[in-house]
DNA sequence: CGAGTGTGCGCC
DNA sequence: AGGGCGCACACTCG
């Protein structure tokens, strides 16, 4: 059964299995009832419609959310021949259609104003499923779509149930770090202790090390023969200033991203309910909004602490893009070195390299493109062990640099590089042509090519993790028995290639064997019968900050 | 005064 | 000469 819901003019309508749009009262009450026969629902936006319904207590199994299908569709090589694709750009198109309102402020008027200009979900509905069955392979898409739909879902019940936070314990973080919290404006006493070694290193009594610049120019003054004032580069200098102001550096910044002004914005009723937006990256990732959740520093982690008599299941995807890579290019070589259990020790183990620290940055490098340093050293050795791996993303690299489009295991492609990228790489091949005008064109179709390299690997590596999201939602749900989103095992927190479950002491066993199994199930989804192996590492704990990343 | 830009750093 | 982000802060500009 489908079931596509419209909200124009302020107006709630559905259409069923291709009925007339009816009117249909409440909202909740009409989703909850129709939900029993395992409709799919298609809505303009969960971000809209899914919030209204948790509120109400009402779930849904499954959905498809126009907007970020459609984004999908209109880029995608597999569906780049439909009608959707090749169409001037609409409403649907359009960027972050709704922002969150802080509370209290009334927007009202607004959002009537919008309501009245959306598009037509239903019409949108039919060319999509139009472009989708022109695809050479529609079950590719398909399931790429429903994915990313699942995954609209699970980031509205993320939000919803809120990751569990104890601003006690956050503070108690903050005090053994920088001491305890301090009048407004000023410095918490540990780093205003490591201020004054600063300054005394340099004999600088008024510095300010907030000021990049005036920081720069001192540091130069002082005899520092450095171009910035970035960690990276002042670790590589001998000087009495570089210590204390390193330590000063990484205090400043848990305090002024972390620290309590921090947990005061974001943190409310023993929870931080950041804004997860799904397909927020190019390359299919999540974005947040709202408190750099996905960029949560280990450091203050241990301010996550489940509820009494819960507990925190924390699992996450060992090695993951290095055997999303081995499994997309089936390179049997690589994949029997992941077989085994640690991927790099296999690689290591294989005899292509000494270390385990070598086999990651060389393969690191190998999916980012670097060429210098060390991983430009070991890569060649890689190359030879594993030239389907290696091939595929020199391959993708080389695409990118002549402006083709890469895709993804399910389908996402890479967008075509914009207008200047081409308007340089034609300059450079024409008459016209200079050597500062080619040499410009090179480096960008270098960054390019390093960007569509990156691409296929982090694209389908977010793809696996959307299908294991989605068949751990789907197997806490079923282990729930009934039991209303929050009050049993639930997801409370995703990043990348890792998920924290909130779930009551006696379910986390089960738990944990249905994070396994999803796993697996990922794995088939995406590859079917391969040898790829997806592995993941459970702990169970009070807090996250237990757990070892 | 707010908007926009650059720097630096947290995460994967 | 290393991919993808978000955020805070300093700073500039209108």
């Amino acid at each position: 059964m489908i079931i596509v819901l419209d909200r124009r003019g302020g107006q709630l309508t559905a259409s069923i299995d291709d009925g007339p749009l009816e009117p249909i009262g409440d909202l909740a009450s009409f989703v909850a009832r129709l939900e029993r026969e395992h409709p799919r629902w298609v809505w303009d936006d969960t971000s809209w419609w899914y919030p209204r319904l948790l509120d109400a207590r009402v779930r849904v199994e499954r959905c498809f959310d126009l907007r970020l299908c459609h984004a999908i569709l209109r880029t995608s090589v597999l569906t780049s021949g439909s009608e959707l694709a090749r169409s001037a750009p609409s409403a649907w198109d359009a960027p972050s259609p709704i922002e969150r309102r802080p509370a209290g402020d009334a927007l009202f008027e607004l959002e009537e104003e919008r309501t009245a200009e959306l598009p037509d979900p239903v019409a949108e509905f039919r060319a999509q499923r139009t472009a989708v069955e022109s695809a050479e392979q529609p079950g590719r898409i398909d399931r790429l779509l429903a994915a990313e739909s699942a995954g609209a879902l699970i980031a509205v019940e993320l939000r919803h149930a809120g990751l569990p936070w104890r601003a006690r314990e956050h503070d108690e973080i903050l005090t053994e770090i920088l001491g305890p919290r301090p009048a407004a404006g000023e410095r918490p006493a540990k780093l205003a202790a490591a201020l004054e070694r600063v300054r005394e290193a340099i004999d600088l009594p008024d510095l300010n090390p907030d000021s990049p610049v005036e920081l720069l120019k001192q540091l130069r003054n002082a005899g520092l023969n450095v171009s910035s004032t970035s960690q990276w580069e002042l670790t590589e200098i001998e000087h009495p200033v570089v210590e204390p102001l390193l330590e000063y550096k990484k205090l400043a910044r848990l305090l002024s991203a972390n620290g309590w002004s921090w947990l005061e914005t974001w943190v409310a009723d023993g929870r931080f309910r950041p804004d997860y937006v799904p397909g927020g990256v190019v390359t299919g990732r999540w974005a947040t909004s709202g408190g750099g959740a996905l960029q949560l520093p280990r450091q203050i982690r241990g301010a996550v602490v489940a509820d009494p008599g819960w507990t925190l299941v924390v699992a996450d995807a060992s090695q993951l893009e290095p055997r999303i890579l081995a499994a997309l290019a089936g390179d049997s070589a690589m994949l029997a070195a992941g077989a085994a259990g640690d991927l790099y020790a296999g690689i290591v183990a294989s005899g292509t390299v000494e270390t385990r620290d070598q086999a990651k940055v060389g393969m690191l490098g190998a999916m980012y493109g670097g060429t210098t340093g060390e991983s430009g050293r070991i890569l060649p050795r890689l190359a030879r062990a594993y030239p389907r791996a290696i091939g595929l993303v020199e391959e993708a690299a080389r695409a990118g640099e002549r402006g083709e489009q890469v895709t993804t295991r399910l389908g996402r492609s890479s967008p075509r590089p914009g207008s200047g990228w081409q308007q340089a790489q034609a300059d450079a091949s024409g008459e016209a042509a200079t050597e500062a005008s080619t040499s410009r064109a090179r480096s960008q179709a270098r960054s390019w090519g390093r960007f569509t390299r990156n691409f296929v690997v982090q694209g389908s590596a977010a793809e696996w993790a959307l299908c294991w999201m989605a068949s751990i939602r789907r197997r806490l749900r079923d282990l729930g028995g009934g039991a209303w989103l929050t009050e049993s095992a639930h997801l409370v927190f995703f990043l990348h290639d890792e998920i924290v479950v909130h779930c009551p002491k006696e379910q986390a066993e089960d738990v944990a064997a249905a994070v396994r199994e999803a796993a697996d199930e990922a794995g088939r989804l995406l590859f079917g019968e391969s040898s790829a192996r997806f592995p993941v590492t459970v702990a169970v704990v009070d807090n996250y900050g237990q757990a070892k990343g």
